[in-house]
RNA sequence: GUCCCCGUAGCUCAGUUGGAUAGAGCGCAGGAUUCCUAAUCCUGAGGCCGCAGGUUCGAAUCCUGCCGGGGACGCCA
């Protein structure tokens, strides 16, 4: 719709033949706001007026002169507004056929071919497997997933990824933690080392350790019961992952393991070993202070950093180049990493070793998760991961859900803090945002159940009955909705789909209170009111579906 | 000290690729249901868009400086 509008004005503007105004220069058509500003609302006459430097309101009069000697059909009045507006007031018989290929497209309503075929890597979440995902994790994983499906939805081939950091220092601590409440378990005097890790589940663990058959000698062959202790921390906690994720609707295509597919068998072996040597080929690295270094500050970095540590052990900063180039390899045109705040630092090196490479770090893209407070009733609840007092998903799972959860971590512009309000979350009353879409979505269900029972259907045929000003509304809320997809696309801010959702759903509550839409004044009004209902509720489940908040038919 | 994010209504935040009279939710004060789900709706009060300059037809939006809050700057991951 929003198309036919350009096209119009595309050829009425090339008809008029500005000197100075390449081919393809862009113009916006917009929904204004207010309605006294039309249907549709273009900014053309400004952004020639400014390159051209002729007052914008002349270039909107020649331009609106163009138009209407071309005689569209479906425009019914324009208007030259502001500094040089050009307002569209467009035919109803638009917005009819417009309601018409909502549901025509169904599901697939607001769903676009612009990715088509380019491969995208989203890789998300990629906790340690040393301990329960805390609240933290659970909004790099929510939005991560949104992003993925809302970038699936247009049209992108999209690779959801968890690189699961099981090589290094970390899991070596996780073992020497587990191992050490064993050793108290088996009443050895023995203390978690300071550095290690202190929650609960390190004993559970334990005394899971003690139960199961294969449970190492303490005293024993230490090194070897070590190992034992790590391995079983490790899977059993990987599992665990995955099992909150699961509950949080996140889904992965790859699990990623650093230790088998980075590091591979032996010392400097697998594609660590590559990559050093690539590095060393290009002579981006240099030995320092016995240690050796990448030389990122050639590369458009602040500084250089360590790579192979003085001990001859490669730092994860090594492994995350492997990693980089392997994703490089692996042919995909856009890669997305959500990262926690606390890691910007990293963004800049790592596109410096991806330049080093001589591969386009223009198509690597982080999108930094800033922190989430989590409160009840107005206090702060701590999350600390050192002392093991942290909350985990799964207990804030539990107590709001997972719709609730999933809402209110994708409410917010990811570079913006972020406070989950627990006892907000858990209220299931109307001052919880979370049930205001949903119901909307529920009573729409409910009518559509009423008049099959009254024997009246959702019908195309009399839409021409619809008139009212809040059926215009809602019908111009329905149709930028693709145009929110695609936003929210380009700028990976599913919180823009959680705001119009609510603006949608707001209209229809508003026209809901004020027409009944069965009582209609006869039967081919409710038809078609109900075909505008239908709609409605086509937009929510397209909506929420994108955010993976389910969308009741009851409440 | 360097770098990143933020500063908009009492609170939490949208709006930031420059556009028309700056929005929402919550909270507060009033009100609406003989009838489709009141988890709803309506009305009202509430704003030097952190401060100061600059750029221009036009700035919450861009540039510079400053102030305030958070984060990052380890041979940890």
């Amino acid at each position: 719709m929003k198309d036919e509008i350009l096209k119009v004005i595309k050829e009425s503007v090339d008809s008029l033949e500005f000197p100075g105004i390449p081919t393809g220069t862009e113009f916006e058509v917009s929904v204004p706001k207010r309605k006294e500003f039309g249907d549709f609302s273009t900014n053309t006459a400004l952004v020639i007026g400014s390159m051209t430097g002729e007052n914008p309101r002349e270039v909107a009069k020649r331009i609106v002169a163009a138009i209407e000697k071309r005689q569209s059909t479906f425009i019914e009045k324009l208007d030259i507004a502001g500094p040089g507006f050009i307002n569209f007031f467009v035919n109803k018989t638009l917005f009819e056929s417009e309601l018409r290929e909502i549901l025509r497209l169904g599901g697939q309503y607001g769903a676009s071919r612009e990715g088509s075929g380019q491969k995208v890597l989203v890789e998300f979440v990629s906790a340690n497997p040393t301990g329960y995902l805390h609240f933290g994790h659970a909004r790099n994983a929510v939005v991560g997933d949104s992003v993925c499906r809302i970038l699936s939805f247009c049209g992108y081939e999209v690779t959801r990824e968890f690189y699961i950091n099981d090589a290094g220092r970390q899991m070596d601590m996780l073992g020497e933690s587990v191992y050490s409440a064993l050793a108290r378990l088996s009443g050895l005097a023995r203390e978690i080392p300071e550095d290690g890790y202190h929650g609960e589940y390190i004993s559970e663990l334990a005394g899971e350790i003690r139960e199961s058959e294969e449970c190492p000698e303490v005293p024993g062959d230490e090194p070897e019961a070590v190992e034992f202790c790590r391995e079983f921390a490790y899977s059993k906690l990987l599992e665990e992952i995955k099992t909150d994720l699961l509950d949080l609707r996140v889904d992965f295509d790859n699990w990623y393991s650093e230790r088998t597919k980075i590091h591979g068998r032996g010392a400097a072996k697998g594609k660590i070993g590559e990559t050093l040597a690539r590095l060393e080929d290009i002579d981006a690295v240099e030995e320092k202070e016995e240690a050796c270094w990448f030389k990122a500050s050639l590369y458009g970095d602040g500084k250089d950093w360590v790579i192979i540590k003085k001990d001859g052990a490669p730092t994860y900063f090594l492994s995350d180049i492997a990693y980089h180039m392997d994703k490089y390899s692996r042919g995909f045109s856009w890669i997305i990493n959500v990262w926690g705040a606390d890691h910007h630092s990293h963004v800049s090196r790592l596109k410096s070793s991806m330049k080093a490479l001589g591969l386009d770090e223009s198509s690597l893209q982080v999108l930094l998760m800033q922190f989430v407070r989590l409160v009840r009733d107005g206090v702060e609840v701590p999350m600390s991961k050192r002392t093991g007092d942290f909350v985990t998903l799964r207990e804030v799972l539990r107590e709001v859900g997972c719709d609730a959860t999933r809402f209110f971590l994708l409410m917010r512009s990811s570079d913006s803090h972020l406070d989950f309000d627990l006892s907000l979350a858990k209220k299931e009353s109307s001052e919880n945002p979370v049930y205001y879409v949903q119901y909307a979505n529920a009573r729409i269900s409910s009518l559509l159940r009423n008049s099959a029972e009254a024997g009246v259907g959702a019908s195309e045929e009399h839409l021409g009955l619809l008139s009212d000003d809040e059926e215009r509304n809602i019908v111009k809320i329905l149709l930028r909705f693709p145009d929110v997809v695609h936003s929210a696309a380009e700028s990976l801010s599913p919180h823009k789909v959680v705001y119009y959702l609510q603006e949608l759903a707001a209209g229809f509550h508003f026209y809901y209170n004020k027409t009944r839409i069965l009582d209609s004044e006869d039967a081919n009004t409710a038809s078609a009111r109900l075909y505008l209902a239908r709609c409605v509720q086509v937009v929510i489940e397209n909506g929420l579906g994108l955010l993976g908040i389910n969308a009741p038919r009851s409440m």
